[in-house]
DNA sequence: TCTTGACAACTGGTTGGACCAGCTGCTAAG
DNA sequence: CTTAGCAGCTGGTCCAACCAGTTGTCAAGA
């Protein structure tokens, strides 16, 4: 197995990640309280200090509530929670049936907000933009090999983004691809497979490049809406969790 | 005025807005470094603790990495921020030319996710939502006026929402809602004039009653597509910022 | 001259302890 | 039985010190 870089976790991460798997496992009900701060640190045996941090990035992403005076409520992050949550959900989902929605979740948005795109881009996108988009497409119609295949692909999608020029799809891209990048040994599989399947993104640039936004929309669609058996498939890959 | 409830801030959301505001007004370049901690502190007055807090939570919605002995580098946001980051831009624009593309890429992106919501929708929602979009569309009809009609729209979408059954979705209009809500003195006029222009919601509902997906996602993306001179109108609204 | 290693002087990470500020619930006075 | 007030919780802020990792300098060695 190849060296990779060691991801350290300092302590408010390691408290923020025990927290929250603690909270969307389920363990707390929507409107129950955690621990106090004190608690945590002692039980945690690290400083308040860190406590306190992770708490806060808890509340930043919707989780908790905190209310000075009163106690830390948990809330439902199904109305808290912004997209960003995907990928901690993802993240945190150690069981497959729990993150096999999360995933199939994330797919099923990218495929229409990834239709939506590429009409947008198609009544938007200058001539570079175009040219651009053909020229990766055939160059992804002939690598069709592991390595660079993501990242061709991930260029493309960037490329049709400017393309559309619409900050929001930007960052819903961003979170979506954190989410799916999250179980890479999951996902990476699934979308190499998709992206050996052939020249799927070809149709794409075509139409955006003859300017086509119903057809660009059509063929983003066709290529991205994920199978019928995903969530089964999915359930076929042996999970290797990395370690603690 | 009517009275509204104080939004107390602590320091370190002090210290997170003036950052936020710093780095999205594009006065520091992607990679240049900001002030240590030490010196944002003497700086700002408050306690390292306090800046340090806020300095994770930039990290946390991606606007900046902070590394040990290195010093903390500003990024790119518009690849390294999630979709959570477009309620804080809506927020922090204080010029309304920096906030019109983001509350138009927002209502834009609300178009697109809301119909392929109702074609999802309308393919998987039990008989329960599907009589409930009805009634509330059929109520939204009826009422046409200020108070209830926003509040009526949140729970006709959250609806839908529950219908489509899709934790991406969710997330995602969750953060559309926050966004769009960030300057609701501009956007709330909007889309209440929006919704008295007439009947928009029931073809949906008849839609998704139906069981039509098609039909839903045309009739939604007719509903809520942003008006050609929409980031103009904007414009002619006048800007009451609240004092900080 | 170029390389290399040690080190000083930064950076962020962590700690303990103290105190301030605000909510909650008990309790005793009315 | 009601209600004002206080005790004892909660989170918010501060200080001061030290740990840990990075970076650039600079002198010793090849």
């Amino acid at each position: 197995m190849a060296l990779q870089t060691i991801d350290k976790r300092s302590l408010p991460d390691e408290v923020f990640e025990q927290l929250t798997a603690e909270i969307v496992s389920g363990a707390y009900e929507p409107g129950a309280t955690i621990p106090s701060e004190r608690e945590l640190s002692a039980i945690l045996g690290v400083n308040r200090h860190a406590v306190r941090e992770a708490v806060k990035r808890l509340e930043q992403i919707g989780l908790v509530k905190v209310a000075q005076g009163g106690r830390t409520r948990v809330l439902d992050f199904r109305h808290s929670g912004g997209l960003d949550l995907l990928a901690v959900l993802a993240e945190r989902s150690d069981a497959l049936d729990a993150l096999a929605p999360v995933l199939t979740a994330a797919l099923e948005m990218r495929a229409g907000i990834g239709s939506d795109l590429a009409r947008l881009c198609a009544q938007r996108a200058d001539a570079a933009v175009r040219a651009d988009l053909l020229e990766l497409s055939a160059e992804l119609a002939r690598v069709r090999e592991g390595a660079g295949l993501l990242d061709l692909d991930q260029r493309f999608w960037q490329r049709a983004i400017d393309g559309a020029d619409n900050l929001a799809y930007q960052l819903a891209f961003n979170s979506l691809i954190r989410t799916v990048h999250a179980y890479a040994q999951f996902s990476v599989p699934w979308i190499e497979r998709e992206l050996r399947r052939g020249d799927y993104r070809r149709p794409i640039a075509d139409a955006i490049a003859a300017r086509d936004g119903e057809r660009a929309a059509a063929a983003t669609r066709d290529a991205l809406t994920p199978p019928r058996g995903f969530a089964r498939a999915l359930s076929e890959v042996r999970p290797r969790r990395a370690a603690r």
